[in-house]
DNA sequence: GATGAATGAGCGTTCATTCAT
DNA sequence: AATGAATGAACGCTCATTCAT
């Protein structure tokens, strides 16, 4: 059976999301899913290794969608570009996992498990990136600084929402809005290619 | 006189920054800075409105260093990279400033505060590039997706540091990394008014 | 179960009673009785609804005395007499309940919890004087008025009680004492028949 | 000059009377006549001191209200009449003495205070009535259990204003209410004065 | 006479956690 | 697996009071 933990986590995901990990009171995880505060201790034993569990299940979501992305077979910027899309769609039905993140990096808690997380993405990332683009080593447009910066333009529009929302006068996680990010996130990863094409 | 508020301000700031709004007890912020706890309130009425007080002082900071570089006369592209420069610089100066922004806004508080601050520099941008660059607006390269690509490629650099450091194994903070990122945006700056003369 | 609960109620009586509602601290009311101070929360919620257990609990005693009396077969005279005589007793043997009550009514507060109470039994009082003497309907010695002038006598002397003691040197709630006042009650209530009878 | 220290006993007055000792804090009476909350310190040392100083006031106005209605030369029932006459319309005028002397009496505190004041006009009064009706000394009408009695008939009406107009629906304090109290307590009167009569 | 700054003690309340059942 | 009762620690905040000016 186990339907309680089920229950558990994905109040727990609703409201560490939406209010973040201090501003959420085990109280209210109980309440929102209908069970005894004393259950969360029983299966989870502490409240941080409850959020520890909530990002665990993301992360599981997250590679079984970016894997097979990262290790399709065809050219690397259009793997690249798969790759973007592919994120873009996942934080957009995964609406509270950036703000998450976000949130607890900034903390810097939680920092261990993120990294953890990362490090080998970004290992296979940069290698995969240097072994296309061989003599951009070092350079201006070197791999690391590259994923960072498109990881941080992706999760920008995301966790910046409440801000862009405010300034624009549109929602910025709106399909046709999310549409053109996305293009646009494309069309700066087109100009980052054509130059390390012509470094080249 | 008023000594007191100034020493809690720096003593919250600290706090505030290094374990995000939740995280920071008046008591801490009183200790810190050696004053008692109710002098806090009496100076600052609630623990919300010190927080919005540090913002506050953040932002006057802010707005002396960008207002001279955005309203300089030189080509827009240079100022451009006169503000990345800038904001760069700042972010390394108030280190924690950025960390606490990006919690802040992922936890959907204090986002008021923040948007008011950011909408008149964000219209001004926006104004300024469409001006320079008038054949590309609502394109790919559009001015608001351009500013908020920007300005999450400058501040990722700063609030993931530690994810950054987990990952590279080196220091992003320090002085010769962050001249490395500055001339990466740079040369992404660069990529980006190529494309937007040639579009012209 | 819910031990605790009990002992609560019981510690909020004395205290409230003996100090009244702001003088009494939550802390006290859980080293007299040996519980955690948070277990008052977890019963209670609020200190505000502690406090209107601690009356309600009062009324429900008040009412399985006076109810029998009031409705009892016998010449209205002699069940007004009964009141008189049983509030008495009633007062001495609950005498913290008099006390509570008119500091809480004198302050304004929890007013409407005790009309709540009050209003019901006070309509029935005076439909049943008016049905006994119909002539004294809008005289001076009206229904409201009398229920009101004999309330206020019973209370004021147990209120009153450190007062009345400075006065007389005696102590007004020694047996002797309250028999004597209980004597002097029921003749000013035969007064008062007396002259509604030569009213009619 | 010290204008100051008489704005600072009115604004105690309204806000001791209003709300009570505890539920007042020195920084709303400051606030309320606009003084440095230090200067209440500066002239009455403690707040119970300060509450001291108002009572004071108002037993002087008393005073100096009813010796003169106790000392007349008249006969002892008229001069009775009097005293209830005048204690209503000083209660009446100073509507929120009763309220602060219920309150304060049934807490137990200021107790001393008020008895002191109220010891000699006991006195005076307990002598008067034995020596007018000498007869009743020991009686169901004793003078001391009458004076209790109407003194609670008195103040009743007022401190219990909030209760009695919840319940008759109409204000107690408006004047034609309480000319009707005041016709009501005279009867009352008239009636002991006859039964005292009789007895003699 | 009057003030702004500062304090120590205490407030009601909430927290994550534990435990007996 | 699940619960109601209970706890110790900590929370933001308010209090009457003090003091230097």
């Amino acid at each position: 059976m186990a339907k309680g933990r089920e229950r558990i986590l994905d109040a727990a995901d609703e409201l560490f999301g939406e209010l973040g990990f201090d501003a959420t009171a085990t109280r209210q995880i109980a309440e929102l899913c209908g069970v005894n505060k004393a259950l969360i201790h029983y299966h989870f034993d502490t409240k941080e290794r409850l959020f520890h569990a909530v990002l665990e299940r993301y992360y599981g979501r997250l590679e079984q969608v970016l894997v097979p992305l990262a290790a399709g077979e065809g050219p690397v910027p259009e793997r690249m570009a798969g790759l973007v899309d592919g994120y873009v769609d996942f934080l957009r039905d995964n609406h509270r996992f950036s703000r998450m993140l976000q949130r607890e990096i900034a903390s810097g808690r939680h920092v261990e498990q993120i990294v953890a997380h990362m490090v080998p993405a970004f290992g296979v990332g940069v290698a995969t990136v240097e072994a296309a683009f061989p003599a951009t080593r070092g350079g201006d447009l070197a791999a690391p600084h590259l994923l960072v910066s498109f990881f941080g333009m992706v999760v920008t529009w995301f966790a910046y929402a409440p801000v862009v929302r405010g300034l624009l006068g549109v929602d910025p996680l709106a399909p046709e809005q999310l549409e053109a990010h996305k293009r646009h996130l494309l069309r700066m990863l087109d100009l980052v290619v054509d130059a390390l094409d012509e470094d080249e």
